[in-house]
DNA sequence: CATGAATGAGGATTCATTCAT
DNA sequence: GATGAATGAATCCTCATTCAT
C-alpha cells in the first residue's frame, strides 16, 4: 500500500519531472541525472528516492505524456488526435531520440504502446462504423507508421504531412485502389 | 588525388565495414570499436587508420547501404523499392537505434537522406505520368512516413503493413477522398 | 559563495594532492590519473570530483608549493629566499618536467609567476634601500634566471652555485663591472 | 665501419632534421614522428631507417646545434657566445620543452652538456687570465644558470638581461661582494 | 527524507614502433 | 632503401548508481 506523498517529496518528484521533460523537450535527451537533479533544485540521491534508475524518470514523463494525449481522444476526432500527437512529436523533439536511446524493451514502450494502440483502435473503430475508414487496419500499424514524426529534427509541416498521408491511406475509398496490380489480397477490405 | 588502397587494406577496411555491419544488423547498437575491430581481425590502430572515428564507421556502413537500396530503384518499381526498404530496416534493427543514437547532425544523414529523397521522387514521378499516383506527395514525405518502419524492434510484418497503407495513401483515388470531411483542401490532387 | 568542504571530502582532496606532489617530488611527472587516485586511496571518480582534469591536480599542487614559499618572504631575506626556492625546486625535480609538460600556458603559470616575481620584488626593493643590491634588475629577471635549477635532474649542491652566481650579480657592487669592456650601458645602476 | 650515405639516403636524412629542426624551433615539442617524416617527403619509414627511436631524432637536432654553437667559440668571447646561447635558445623554443620532455637521461644530454661545460671552460680560463673573471666559477654552473632562457616562452630580451645578470656574477670585482654578511666563505676567490 | 561525495566499470582515441610489400 | 599499413599498450575522462552523513 503506498501511501500518498509527503506534500514535499510530491513537490520534488514533480519538479523532478518538470525539469525532466524540459530538457527531453528541449532537444537534450542524453540530459544527466546530477543535472536533472540540480535543474530540479534537489540532489541526485533524491532523484534516487523517487526513481529507479535513469529510464524510470524518462519513462514517466513519457507515460505522462501519452496518457494526457489519450485522454483528449474521448471527442472521437481520429484526425485531431493524429494531429495533437504529431505536435506533441513535434514539441519534445529530445523525447524520440530519448525513448530510441532506452534501446532495450523497456517496459513502458509496452505499456504506452498499448494505451495508444487501444485509444487508436478506438477511433479507427468510430470511423468504421461511420462509413469512413477502412476496416483492415489496426491501431497498432497506425501508431507504427507515425513514428516518422516522432524522428528528432523532425519539421511540423513535415509531419502534418506524413499524417494526412496516412489519414488517405485509412479512408475507406482508398481500400479498393489498395493493391493495384495484383488480384484480391488475403488482406480484405470490409468484407460485409 | 587519393591513390586506391593497397590490397590488403583494402581487405581491412572491408573487413572492418563488415563486421560493423553485421554488429549492427545484428542489435548491437553500442558495440565498442575494440570489438569491430577484433571481430574484423584486426588491431584498433587499424580501425582508426581507416576511420577518423566511431561514428564514421557506422556512418559509412549506412552510406554503403542506401547507396546500394538507391542503385536498385533504377527498375521503377515504387512497391518493390519500398518493400526492399523495409526489408533492410528489418534486418537492420540496429542500424535504426544507431543512426538515432548519433543524433547531432551528421553529413551522412543529409547525403543519405538527400541521395533517398531524389530516388523516391524519381519513383513517385514515373507514378504520376502512369497515372497511379498522386502528385501531391513528395519523396522527403514519404522517406519521412516510412521512418517508422525503422524504427529498432519493428517486426517486419508489421512494417509490411506501414508500406502497404503508405502505398494506399499514395494511389491516386486516394487524393479524391483525403479529407472526408472537410471541402476541399488547398492541396490539390494532380491538377489536369 | 562555496560552501566548505566536509570534513571527509576535505581529506580526500587533500590526500589527493599529497599523493601528487609525493609523485611529482619522486621523479614521476607522468604518473596517470588512476595511480594518484589510487595511492590517495580513493577511485578515479572522486579525483575528478575535486578537480577538472589532470593537468588542474598538478596546477593546484604547484599553486600550493609556490604560496608556501612566498609566504616565507616575509623576513625580508633575499639570499634565504633564493635557498629555499633552491631547496624546494631540488626536491621537486619530477614537477619541473611536469610543469614543462603543461607546456601550454596555462594559466597557473601566470598566477604564481606573477605572485613569485612580487614577491621577489618585494625583496630586491628592500636589498636596494639598504645598499646592498643594484637597483636595475627586476623580480621578473632573477625569476628567470633561477629558471635552471627548476630543471629536472638538478643537483642541490650545482643549485646552490647558481644561486650564489645570481645573488653575486646583484650585489650593487656588481654594477659598476657589470660591463668591463664597454663604456657606461644604458642601464644605468641606482641613478641618485 | 659506416659507408658514407648514398647520395639520396643523406638527403632524406638531412631532410628529417631539418623538418624536426623547424618544428622544434617552430613550438612544436611534442611534434609525432608520422608528421616529422611527412614534412621531410618521406615514410616514417624511412625515419626510422635513419634514427633509431623519435629521441634520437631530436638527439641529433640538438647535438648538431650544440656542435655549431661551440665552434663558434674560437674567437674566446664569453659574452659573445653567452649572447649566441641567448639567441639560439630564444629562437629555439621549443627545443627547450623538448629536452625538458625527454627527461629520461638520454646520453645527448651528457655528451652536449659536456661540449658546453668545456667550451664555457675555456672561455671562463681565458677571462680568468686576462684578469676580467673570478676564477671560482666553473663552465657547469654557469651552463646550468644560464638554463633559465632556454625555457619555452622566453622573451629574448629577457634572457638577454639574465645573461648580463650571469655575466655581472661572473666578473672578477663581484667577486668580494659575493656574501656581504657572512665572513669569509670557503669557495675563494682567485687565491694567488 | 534529503544531501552530495564516492565509486569504478566503461570506452574512445593516440602514437611510437614494427614489418610485410 | 623506401613505403605506409598494422599494431596495441597507454590513458584520460564520463556518468549512472550507491551510501555515509
Amino acid at each position: 500500500m503506498t501511501r500518498p506523498l509527503r506534500a514535499d517529496a510530491r513537490r520534488n518528484r514533480d519538479a523532478l519531472l518538470t525539469a525532466a521533460r524540459a530538457a527531453l523537450a528541449g532537444g537534450e535527451p542524453n540530459i544527466r541525472v546530477d543535472e536533472i537533479a540540480r535543474r530540479a533544485g534537489v540532489a541526485v540521491g533524491t532523484l534516487y528516492r523517487h526513481f529507479d534508475t535513469r529510464e524510470a524518470v524518462i519513462e514517466e514523463v513519457f507515460r505522462q505524456d501519452i496518457d494526457d494525449l489519450c485522454a483528449s481522444a474521448h471527442d472521437g476526432d481520429l484526425r485531431g488526435f493524429l494531429l495533437r500527437f504529431v505536435s506533441y512529436s513535434t514539441r519534445s523533439e529530445g523525447m524520440a531520440a530519448a525513448l530510441a536511446a532506452l534501446a532495450t524493451a523497456s517496459p513502458v514502450f509496452g505499456e504506452a504502446r498499448q494505451r495508444m494502440e487501444r485509444t487508436l483502435d478506438g477511433l479507427l473503430a468510430r470511423g468504421v462504423a461511420a462509413g469512413d475508414i477502412r476496416a483492415d487496419v489496426s491501431g497498432r500499424t497506425v501508431l507504427q507508421a507515425l513514428a516518422g514524426v516522432c524522428s528528432p529534427h523532425a519539421v511540423e509541416e513535415e509531419s502534418l504531412r506524413i499524417a494526412e498521408l496516412v489519414l488517405a491511406g485509412l479512408a475507406r475509398s482508398s481500400c479498393r485502389s489498395q493493391r493495384p496490380e495484383s488480384g484480391p489480397g488475403k488482406t480484405r477490405c470490409t468484407s460485409p
